[in-house]
DNA sequence: CACTACTTGAGGTACGTACCTCATAGCAAG
DNA sequence: CTTGCTATGAGGTACGTACCTCAAGTAGTG
């Protein structure tokens, strides 16, 4: 039906050592042979049964997932997926493990990742704030052979490391659609809420956000955006006196990963007209105040997506294959409680 | 690190071969003995490695996809997604076929239905119109041993089958809330054109959209449904006689599958307001219409995982497993330009 | 020509499971 | 006691690949 290694040896007039010589890129085989083996995959279109290697070669691929220790609801979201999928790729001889660090402190995490050992991990998904330090820290990772990819944030810094997760331009891009087109025409400013501005991803998520409301909804003002620092108190004062000292608030925009408490001071301040609140991730507090109208949008990535496509990216990495990045691509995702 | 049949032959006490017999059912072991494996099973938290287990089995999963031969891009798309699942997860011991049938006879598709063999084929993905003479059909395709689900269409119409595919009637209804809030309190008609109003799906998108307008939006009238039947001339002809007697169209819902000739017809029409155009499915023609402003949203379904659900859920059927619908739950997403 | 280095083949074991055959033990009915 | 049946064990082969060892071949060097 498919053809196996056996055929292979058959076809290219070698053994089935020669074969395996060849598909695993082990030395002392003849260019000349190695050419034959080649073509004979092609000519039977042969693909190794990764189901049977892996069964073979009892590997167990084991990967890292570097989080931020400070996150909220979002972060639980997924971690309970990391677990989840820990559960569902265990046939597949795939192992997760989590740790969580505090993302403040550059010098910390990147002797965390110095002190991974490259015979336990095989590779890191890594969720923490860019930094110099860091950067660096990946380098090594990559000479030490140990693979990496940049996880939820922290997309571009290094082109030569994959990304996982979602175009943040194109989040604040959408954001910034919905809001003009939810506003009705409304004239009025609009508050923008994160939890720090020094992170790139909330940087792009703004910048898309911008480009579409001021090219094409002249009936709004975006304001400065308000950085909450994650201090609840510092988020409560900061966004009451926005209100105070902006009358005419048509649109909350709350781009940050954790918006459960933005989002509660928001909607427990008294207005006269309720603006338009967007905000960012699916988990057990938006989807909350999504059902009770509380907020009119969600704009979310799929936590188990995300999850599983830094899976496969990684362990495509490890097996040292190419990828289909359009495959791969993290879906911006549009929640009304319609389609929740 | 993982148990296997190994331990657990040590765990029970019995031999390697009683334990196979208890994992795949086969007679001859007393009640005690298959009590003290299960027990093992529990104790060990055993899972058999399905991987080895298909390898050692050797065993091809066929499935069969039999969708409508009438369709367009929607079914275009989704035919090239089931090509690319085919080669995908001919690693994992799936095949993958596809049957076009004229879905407008019900004799012919239960007739192919009913020829079968259930030793080539493992199970169908359905997705024509209901009619008792294919429920018929997969009441005895289950009594021979052919797996069946409905797939995209047909949902709930027959409680015992699962159902791979979106609700119609939230896909409505979220069409219906973007109808009303993008059309900025103008008042006016909307127009709905549909395939045939005779599909269930066409029915209960309709209804999820007439549910939220009307309860919400007061200012659009919802028209009656237009069916094009599938027919260009009759659809261009429809769409501009309704066109002539409402001058006040505020919005387009396009609920059917395939939209490119409504859309034509409606983009070509001179028009001094734009209406609100809303359509479903992403294919090349919506994609670029959606791209150049010419409609605003659509609301559609990932056709790659609607496949891959398929075949987790009739794989999971053909094992005798459960599966977590919940995991199986085909998103309803809507789509922008800024997130296309 | 002898020595070395490289290349290839032959064959084995293993991974975890499925499936098969055969032997044997236990027990009950006749 | 024989027959027959049920329950179980022992052991093998297979799936497709990985990885290992050893032998033997070829080619090139000095």
């Amino acid at each position: 039906m498919r053809a196996t290694t056996k055929d292979l040896a058959l076809a290219a007039g070698v053994s089935l050592a020669t074969v395996d010589r060849v598909l695993n890129g082990r030395p002392g085989v003849k260019q000349d042979t190695v050419e034959r083996v080649n073509h004979a995959i092609q000519k039977l279109s042969f693909r190794r049964n990764i189901v049977a290697a892996n069964l073979a070669r009892g590997k167990f691929y084991t990967f890292l997932f570097m989080l931020p220790k400070s996150g909220d609801q979002f972060l639980a979201e997924l971690i309970a997926r990391i677990d989840e999928a820990n559960l569902a790729f265990a046939a597949e001889m795939i192992r997760l493990e989590v740790m969580e660090i505090p993302e403040s402190d550059p010098h910390r995490i990147a002797n965390m990742l110095g002190s991974l050992d490259p015979n336990r991990i095989d590779g890191v998904a890594i969720m923490v704030p860019e930094s110099p330090q860091v950067r660096d820290a990946k380098t090594r990772l990559a000479e030490r052979g140990i693979k990496t990819i940049n996880f939820i944030s922290g997309q571009d810094t290094d082109a030569q490391a994959a990304f996982v997760g979602t175009d943040n331009r194109a989040a604040g891009a959408t954001a910034g659609r919905l809001m003009g087109r939810f506003a009705q025409q409304r004239a009025g400013s609009v508050l923008v809420i994160a939890e720090s501005m020094q992170s790139r991803d909330s940087v792009e998520r703004r910048l898309g956000f911008d480009a579409v409301v001021n090219a094409d909804y002249p009936n709004l003002t975006v304001l400065p955006s308000l950085e909450s620092y994650g201090d609840p108190e510092r988020t409560e004062r900061i966004i009451r006196n926005s209100f105070v000292n902006h009358q005419d608030i048509a649109g909350v925009y709350i781009l940050s990963s954790e918006a459960r408490v933005p989002l509660e001071v928001v909607t427990r301040l008294p207005m006269q007209t309720k603006p338009i609140i967007i905000a960012h991730e699916r988990t057990p507090f938006t989807e909350a105040a999504l059902r009770a109208d509380k907020i009119d949008t969600l704009i979310t990535q799929d936590t188990g997506h995300l999850v599983r496509s830094a899976l496969r990216v990684l362990r495509a990495k490890v097996d040292g294959r190419e990828i289909l990045a359009s495959q791969e691509k993290i879906r911006i995702e549009i929640l009304l409680k319609e389609n929740i």
